[in-house]
DNA sequence: GCAAAGATTTGCT
DNA sequence: GCAAATCTTTGCC
């Protein structure tokens, strides 16, 4: 069970003394794509360069660019040659709060210096436990990028990876929706109760929440 | 080689 | 509540 897991970025795995810039994330909602007889899947046209990495051994990351702008973090499942991942759509903040809103601001600060010379942005405050709430959010709070497809997650000296939830800790209640924003896959898929989130936990997607 | 749409977020009306 | 921003990947000519 992936939701309760950690979401580690660790600059400097194995050190003695924890980093500064390590930043930690609970998994509260998740989303399983399983293949490519899954229309919602980025695996239904097949094998391509883009998805290459979901066909390989699991515990592995894959990043993919979604609408030009966001980067989303997935966690390939199941065996080698089976197309199955877990996109990661938030995480509560544990620690490194500091650190995920200054990666998240900088992301907008590019963005808009692309666009034109304006003033300061001043970077309006966002919530504590919204700095990850959301797919693109999990990835701009982390510094996640596409250049991260293909790493090992369960690696204990990878710089981004995975732990389980500390063993005192009680198991979230978890409630099952349909997916989000997949409804060009039409049925049954956009039914299917294939999104676990942890039941009213306030880190879970926004706007999503609605739908 | 070109056109279309997307596993999203944010800001304005 | 709605539309824009933005670019990669896929599909077809």
């Amino acid at each position: 069970m992936l939701l309760g897991a950690r979401l580690i970025r660790d600059p400097d795995p194995g050190s003695v003394v924890a980093d500064p810039d390590r930043r930690v994330g609970r998994i509260v909602e998740v989303e399983a794509y399983i293949g490519e007889q899954d229309l919602a899947s980025h695996a239904r046209f097949g094998r391509t360069a883009r998805n290459a990495v979901m066909y390989g051994p699991p515990g592995i990351a894959y990043v993919y660019l979604v609408y030009g702008m966001y980067d989303c973090l997935n966690i390939v499942t199941e065996t080698e040659g089976s197309a199955a991942a877990v996109l990661v759509r938030a995480v509560e903040p544990l620690a490194g709060l500091a650190s995920m809103r200054a990666a998240r601001q900088q992301l907008t600060a590019e963005r808009r210096r692309a666009r034109g010379p304006d003033g300061v942005t001043a970077g309006r405050g966002v919530a504590d436990h919204r700095l990850a709430s959301g797919p693109g959010l999990v990835a701009a709070a982390f510094g996640i990028t596409r250049a991260d497809t293909g790493r090992d997650l369960c690696d204990p000296m990878s710089t981004l990876r995975l732990e389980a939830a500390p063993p005192d800790e009680p198991a979230p209640a978890v409630a099952e929706t349909r997916r989000i924003g997949i409804d060009y896959a039409g049925e049954p898929w956009t039914s299917r109760p294939w999104r676990f989130v942890v039941t009213g936990h306030r880190s879970v997607s926004g706007p999503a929440r609605l739908r």
